[in-house]
DNA sequence: TATGAATGAGGATTCATTCAT
DNA sequence: CATGAATGAATCCTCATTCAT
């Protein structure tokens, strides 16, 4: 029955205002002070739920970063066909124009990516929460395989080079790199599927 | 007159030095002293020739990558063929694998990146230098078309989704992602510049 | 009418609580969270019944110190002798081996020596506690000398000079010296016992 | 060359002041801030010289008690005779009336004692400490008998015996008990050497 | 240039104490 | 009575930066 057990109102009102912190001020930037104020707790509250700022930070990006896993799997899920999903899943997770959206969760997997390298626990999370897109992006190419949707190709292969592409393009989007939009990211995203996936010289068909 | 005007050769190893430490730290995690250690010099020493922390940092990341990539340049650049000179491009520039190597340019990168949505300095200077990437990829390009090497292909927008491709790439090879790979990494590089740039089957198009 | 007025055994209870917390980490390391633990009481509960954390731990290093000089009368008054009620009250006031009996008084008193020089309460209960230590030897060589057990010596000075080696005594067998244990200490008292009040060669002065 | 290797004079300033401060406030009320106002530099200064204000703190104590030790032996080592000598380590070493002399060795002694049971390095120096008191009242006992000024008693025995009655009477003179004072102090002990080491009935002689 | 002592601001963390429930 | 969430003051410690030498 100690404050760790389960998560409390309080608790995630923490990790959702830890979050907002990072992505106005970056994780290395944030204060415990910060964290407080997005929370409209005192400081002392906050650590009052957790034993270090560190602890705070790690599971806010992995408390964000699985939400928004969840949350876009739930929206994609309601769309007919797979290729549908597929394009959802990838609207969803593209970042939104950095100037309309500025609390990005790209902004979220930057710092994640800079400190994976010095922080096993970080690495961990995202290890797991990649491996979860991978998984994703498989599931659905072999659901359209089984759908007769796509062709049929390496589904596991094909998760692994098209989570890498999404990688490139929301860091890409994110950062508004003048060469790239979140409509150009949608129109390569899409070409990959295309070209890979969708049967256009449909063999067994004819 | 001032210690900023010239490239002095202590200025040089500071940079140096701060370019190893942020490797082996981190961006946030680099302090002065560190630096001052990497140098062998006095932390007082270190800022002499930098008015501000931050400063050394950010020229740090800047001095690297641009170091790198002319150092990439120029050694691709002795290749007689445009298609091997791209492959040994890439060959450089994808981090090695990390146990071998662990002081990879990526990581700065992922600290640049990380840093860049809050320090218009450290974007400015990775709109710089990854545009000289994409610069350097569509050159290439077209020497390679001009060369005949290459399709005639939009040479532009092969650099920037080739470059997006790099990104993703390095990213999960610098992590050592379990599914990813230099080699893998590699191959799949290969496979674009073949798909999209060598021409296997000129066909009737001509 | 105030929970001030009588002793209420929650109150009791908190004291207790304090003086095994006392043992365990300390006069400065408890606090108040370390008391609402032995005493199965929530923080805010402990506060209710004192007004600061202070008060607890001076009234608990009172109340533990007069308990237990109490006890140690009440257990030595049944012996026959006065001779055997001193040894007694020795054996008792005596740190038993601090490996077997971590929880002495002398840890408590040990604190309230360092705590006295700047905590006028403190002090004061230390004073009378001491003085009433005091009082015991001076009544118990009065009682011996009336009933011609012991000599005729002046018992008020003995009092004070066994007190003090009692202290330095204590004080070396709680922390354990290396040249001191329970039983010499022992020994060393009843060696000054015998050789000070007890008559043995009750020579030509009669 | 590392700042902690040898000792520097800023350094000492560090421990004097901490040995004042602690004297004034005790040790658990000894903060950095106040150790910092006695030495005269900031409190960052003093944590330059030291890693945790806990390791101040412990290497004050030793560093003033030792330091006491070896002046004081100093001090008697100019005297003809060994019980002059004696006599004149305990009148150095009783603490004056604290009235005049409020930063005596012995409050520092009585937060060594309390403190001695959970931290063990100053529980080792503090034993250290006391087996070179210890010591020197061995070895001033034999040389006094090896000059004939004693009897030949057990030297090791009376040196422990006389130690802890040092202790018990120094802490009663430095809180000030009533029924105890500097000079009733000093006359218990010299009775203590009159009767065990001087030879009133020279038994031998005869 | 070069050192490293010195400063002081900043931030995490702890914990006594309060108070709504 | 009883709880435990909530506060905020206190304090240690770090470290960029300065400066006398």
């Amino acid at each position: 029955m100690t404050v760790e057990d389960g998560p409390s109102p309080a608790r995630a009102r923490v990790l959702q205002a830890a979050a907002t912190a990072i992505c106005e001020r970056g994780l290395a930037g944030t204060r415990v002070a910060d964290i407080a104020v997005h929370a409209g707790m005192s400081p002392g509250h906050v650590m009052y739920y957790f034993s270090t700022r560190e602890e705070i930070l790690v599971e806010a990006l992995r408390w964000a970063n699985e939400r928004f896993l969840e949350e876009a799997l739930a929206e994609a899920a309601v769309l007919p066909t797979v290729h549908e999903r597929l394009l959802r899943l990838v609207d969803l997770a593209l970042p939104s124009d950095p100037a309309e959206e500025p609390h990005s969760q790209w902004l979220l997997w930057l710092d994640v990516w800079a400190r994976s390298p010095r922080n096993p626990i970080v690495d961990a999370n995202r290890r797991e929460l990649e491996g979860r897109w991978i998984a994703t992006y498989a599931d659905l190419a072999e659901q359209g395989i089984a759908a007769g949707e796509f062709r049929p190709v390496d589904a596991q292969d094909f998760a692994v080079r098209f989570a890498v592409l999404m990688d490139g393009l929301g860091k890409a989007v994110v950062l508004a790199d003048s060469w790239m939009s979140r409509e150009r990211a949608q129109r390569i995203c899409a070409e990959m599927i295309e070209a890979e996936l969708v049967d256009e010289s449909p063999v067994g068909r004819s």
